[in-house]
DNA sequence: CGGAAAATTGATAGGCGTCAAAACTCGTGG
DNA sequence: CCACGAGTTTTGACGCCTATCAATTTTCCG
């Protein structure tokens, strides 16, 4: 809304929102991260834990990165998934207060944090551009806790393709054919359900006609209309 | 954890880490208060709508402010409910991403916007308080996402009321004696759950000897520590 | 091919939402 | 000062959605 041209708000814009704040920092940001070390990570592997001193800013060159916040008792908030070019590990103002952990093998660019709070002392626009870029992201969070909080599991799975496929469209891939490329943890995780209700709910969609499921990760979109009117709250048309 | 000392990470602390972001940020921001233009709101009366140009930021000087989104359907999402001395507004590129609205009636200072960019230009140091207050929010969001979604019906309301006693605490005010100063329907849509059930869990907590109710709006805190471990978590110890 | 991890499927139960009605609060006016 | 009425809160009954527990099937690698 603010920087893209996408005129809906059926939520889960999380995810082509923090793109599109990407884009939108990356003008002046981008040019940063050239020439930093890069970094591979397996699968699985930690980018960073929650508490960890935030030593360097991320940008995601291959892989899928997630993050996430941890309760005492072991129940997880994925916060979100950062794609290739996508930004990981701003904001964090002395330590990191989430967990980024790499969901297949990854590869970043690390920006050291230091190089970026000079850049921000010398270059007053920069310092704007980031502010921005971590407003994009709040309002990101913010529509997701909107998302997860108010809308069924049907819903919320509805609207998780639905950004999906929305990426895709920007990135000039084909847009319904998705490779998910995580766990049905990851994404219940997200979601708030459990692996089962996710599970349930794919089978579900798939018995009605909306999508196709090759492998656990790849999924045919069938009936988009569908998918986006269940993401917009059709599911039970109240008024 | 980053700017103030309390220990914990009971989730909620959503309000004493706002304001904690506001204190935060504001031994520089407060001076550009100073002066402004004050506003009077009564309750229910708008500051500003989602969509609404970005004209100004505010600190809330007496009152309550409550910011929240709506989905298409009337669903309602509070964001976060701002206290005497914290910033509202802040992060809204162009247009508002929130609503924000009034709870009873309040007192703003407004600082116009271009004023804010101004000085954010002329002041490096400025921008990054800002940003650092932004990524306050940021976590704080988050903070509530995991809660909302990971958590039971008491263990929001508890961890809730913890926090507005935490907040009452470093304000030196009568810790166990809160003021709620808002509806039911704004602490359901705030929690994710219905009026019903905020009511319920009320009249439960109050059965269990962990409150008091006087007046709907006016609590008293009994057993402060059995709250904090049902807001930790202590509801269902699985592990 | 074999074993571990992930995903699916089923049965069950419980928490919370929904609908509905009663009780309470509070401001207004007689 | 009391009565009234709208709005809010509380309480109850009921049902559905989703979590939980458990078993099976599929997928993925070594």
């Amino acid at each position: 809304m603010l920087t893209c041209g996408y005129g809906e708000t059926t939520a889960f814009t999380t995810l082509p929102r923090r793109t599109a704040s990407a884009s939108h920092g990356q003008d002046s940001l981008a040019a940063h991260f050239n020439g930093t070390p890069s970094r591979r990570l397996e699968a699985k592997e930690h980018v960073f834990c929650e508490g960890d001193t935030a030593r360097y800013v991320y940008r995601v060159e291959s892989g899928l990165i997630c993050t996430y916040r941890m309760m005492p008792d072991g129940r997880r908030q994925v916060v979100d998934f950062a794609f290739p070019g996508d930004i990981v590990g701003l904001g964090a103002n002395r330590e990191h207060s989430t967990s980024a952990q790499a969901i297949r093998p990854s590869r970043l660019r690390c920006l050291p944090a230091s190089t970026l709070a000079e850049a921000m002392r010398g270059d007053a626009r920069l310092t704007v551009k980031l502010y921005e870029a971590l407003a994009e992201e709040l309002r990101a969070a913010r529509e997701l806790l909107l998302s997860v909080c108010q809308r069924s599991a049907a819903e919320r799975l509805a609207a998780f393709l639905v950004a999906l496929v929305r990426r895709n469209e920007r990135r000039d891939l084909d847009a319904d054919t998705l490779d998910l490329g995580m766990t049905r943890t990851d994404i219940a995780d997200f979601l708030g359900l459990t692996i089962e209700t996710v599970s349930r709910t794919f089978t579900r969609f798939r018995a009605q006609g909306l999508i196709d499921i090759a492998q656990c990760t790849a999924i045919t979109i069938v009936d988009r209309e569908g998918l986006e009117e269940l993401a917009a709250g059709g599911g039970n048309p109240s008024d």
